[in-house]
DNA sequence: GAATGAATAAACACTT
DNA sequence: AAAGTGTTTATTCATT
């Protein structure tokens, strides 16, 4: 029977250097047209107004602010913008040789170590601060003047209303620019963490995706732009709006209001009607309402204190009651929830290019996590998304930011993943030693959906899908059946890539063929696997201790574990089994692949019940006893999250008996 | 440049 | 006989 041609995807081009400079794709992240560049420098006056100047110059601002926004938060992705900016960065000569524009984000990644790719992250986000800094001075700047040209104006006119709107269109006007600060901010965040690779060790916890909460960001942005006066100006114009108002935009992000023409309700509950605030992790209690929090008023630049509900409502009722301020307020906080709702779909509408161009399915309709794949994902997901320690609702390999679901892909996936997105011969498990186990686990969802080559060899592939399973041992089929479960790429191009499978379970000692009484079942020989070839930095302690820190491991960790819990590792079943020092453990095991981890685990792991003894003695039992006594326990790192349960014990099951296979 | 490991392709044998 | 399974050889590429 012929092979089809499925060498086309693979082995088009061998990666690497030359393949490089013939891609051409680039996401066209949100910059759309190229031409809205010189969108506004805020300079229109003349006959309008002041009311109506204001107006027209916020829009203009807004408008600047948003292009920039846009742009920064594209920057990476578009050479353009950054082209110049980071001379400090040492750039392969191959990158250099090459016009920036032919570069995609991917290919950068490809072709920068991690260290450079930190590099120019960190550069470009300190570029970024900067200039935003700047962008918002001036804008402060052209805001006070105007302000004072305002109470001018003002102490000659009746101040009734105009001041009324002058005032509301400043803290508009102040509010969008905090509000656009922190969504660049969050900006800044995710294009971070997207595109850093595993390696780099610096990340600090609150730049994960996982740990973006709006309480971080503001922490963040007080710190970043403490120095900015801005509130004074207003405080001094008798307004109330403090730099609170930053809560409320962030808390309302994550909602969509309708729009409230006219009255809003008193309470502004109609814009607020969010069940769950991102910041409102302890709060949250039954009687509890949308804008009472931690024992004070949410209201927008309210923070009066309220001992309890009652007294808060009664506040809301006489400070909050429907009055022109009140319903100004609400307006305000109207737009702001627009303008997240545009930087959300804009947001959206990047992810979809950016999945399209990964050939992962748009359709992806689990915006949350997934756990695992493996199993009835209805099960697993439950516990999944609130199981991990550090409170964190989503597990890192498929869990999405709060608000936008960017990270459904690769989220976690390393920069060696990245690698090898598209044909690739080498399989960087052996490079880097990553272990194979936990960067399937990180990107376990992304793999099981994207049409990405993993970036394992056969082997070790072949190793972890017999060691997954309790019996330690499968048959070619059941190998098959494992393969197409947990990669999308292996569900085309079968006759090649079974091919291979066959071809190295015959090639490799360590994989030992034995009769069973329903067949042959392949196993794994552990010893000969690891004898396979020579331990690349196995025991390096100064190694291991560098991926440990790179992988962010420490403050990674509870999440790390959560998602290695998460994927599933069968042999994890046991929910006792969880260690947080561990991490370290594991990865000490440096060898590459999949299995290493996994062995670890496995052995220690042993706990579960199942899993039977065997692979270090060549003596390979055969299926029939299930398991006699659990082997040795080494300590193991990984920390079961308690959904561990579920998994795949199933998952051999599935495939034999259950037609099942719901992998998406 | 040689050695090595891995991926791919393909031929062939055996079994079901 | 066909399909699946297993073995083997050859070629190519990438890495060391």
């Amino acid at each position: 029977m012929m092979v089809e041609s499925a060498s086309e995807t693979i082995r088009s081009t061998p990666s690497g250097q030359n393949g490089v400079s013939s891609l051409t794709n680039q996401p066209d992240g949100g910059g759309g047209g190229g031409g809205r560049e010189g969108a506004a420098s805020g300079e229109a006056n003349g006959e309008m107004s002041p009311v109506e100047l204001l107006h027209f110059q916020q829009q203009q601002a807004l408008q600047v602010a948003r292009q920039f926004l846009l742009q920064q938060a594209t920057g990476l992705s578009s050479p353009s913008s950054n082209e110049g900016k980071q001379p400090a960065v040492q750039v392969p000569v191959s990158v250099a040789m090459m016009s920036p524009q032919m570069i995609t984000p991917q290919q950068m990644q490809q072709i920068l170590s991690p260290p450079q790719l930190q590099a120019l992250l960190q550069q470009q986000q300190a570029i970024m601060l900067q200039q935003l800094q700047e962008y918002y001075k001036k804008q402060q700047e052209q805001l006070h003047l105007q302000l004072l040209t305002q109470q001018q104006a003002g102490k000659q006119q009746p101040k009734e209303q105009p001041l009324g709107n002058k005032q509301l269109a400043f803290q508009q006007q102040l509010l969008q620019m905090q509000q656009l600060q922190q969504q660049h901010l969050l900006n800044l965040q995710r294009q971070g963490l997207v595109s850093l690779p595993p390696g780099q060790g610096t990340v600090p916890l609150q730049t994960l995706p996982q740990a973006v909460c709006p309480s971080d960001l503001q922490q963040l942005w007080k710190e970043v732009t403490a120095a900015q006066p801005v509130e004074d100006s207003i405080k001094q114009e008798g307004l109330d709006l403090t730099t609170n108002t930053s809560n409320s935009t962030s808390f309302s992000a994550a909602k969509v209001s309708p729009p409230i023409s006219h009255h809003p309700l008193p309470n502004g509950q109609s814009t607020m009607h969010t069940p769950r605030r991102d910041s409102s992790s302890h709060e949250e209690t039954p009687g509890s309402h949308p804008l009472y929090g931690h024992g004070e008023c949410k209201w927008p630049g309210c923070e009066t204190l309220c001992e309890d509900l009652g007294q808060f409502v009664k506040h809301l009722n006489t400070e909050h009651a429907l009055d022109d301020r009140s319903t100004a307020q609400c307006r305000v906080q109207m737009q702001v929830v627009q303008q997240l709702e545009i930087q959300l779909a804009k947001e959206s509408e990047r992810l979809q290019a950016m999945m399209a161009h990964l050939h992962m399915r748009p359709s992806e309709p689990k915006p949350f996590s997934q756990p695992l794949n493996l199993v009835s994902s209805a099960t697993l997901s439950k516990s999944t998304s609130d199981t991990f320690p550090d409170g964190l609702p989503h597990p890192p390999t498929s869990a999405t930011a709060p608000i936008t679901p960017l990270r459904q892909g690769p989220s976690v996936i390393s920069s060696s993943t990245l690698h090898n997105v598209g044909p690739i011969r080498r399989r960087n498990s052996e490079k880097f030693c990553t272990p194979i186990s936990s960067e399937l686990a990180q990107n376990h969802e992304f793999y099981k959906n994207a049409d990405v080559r993993p970036p394992f060899t056969y082997a070790s592939l072949i190793r972890q899908a017999i060691l997954e399973t309790p019996d330690r041992q499968l048959t070619l089929n059941e190998i098959y059946n494992w393969f197409t479960r947990m990669f999308a790429y292996f569900r085309r191009n079968t006759a090649t890539w079974k091919n291979a499978v066959r071809h190295n379970l015959s090639l490799h000692k360590c994989f030992v063929r034995v009769e069973n009484v329903k067949g042959a079942v392949w196993t794994v020989d552990e010893h000969e696997y690891q004898k396979r070839r020579p331990p690349k930095m196995t025991g390096s302690p100064t190694l291991v201790k560098n991926m440990i820190s790179g992988l962010g491991y420490g403050a990674l960790n509870a999440s790390y574990q959560a998602a290695l819990a998460e994927s599933s590792f069968p042999l994890l079943n046991s929910p006792t089994m969880i260690n947080t020092s561990s991490a370290g453990g594991m990865l000490h095991v440096g060898h590459d692949d999949v299995s290493s981890t996994v062995e670890q685990v496995n052995s220690n792991g042993s706990n579960s019940p199942r899993l039977s003894p065997q692979q270090y003695s060549h003596p390979v039992h055969v299926k029939e006893e299930p398991a006699e006594a659990e082997d040795d326990s080494r300590p193991v790192s990984l920390l079961a999250t308690t959904n561990q349960n579920v998994t795949i014990a199933d998952d051999r099951d599935l495939e034999e008996e259950l037609p099942v296979e719901d992998l998406s």
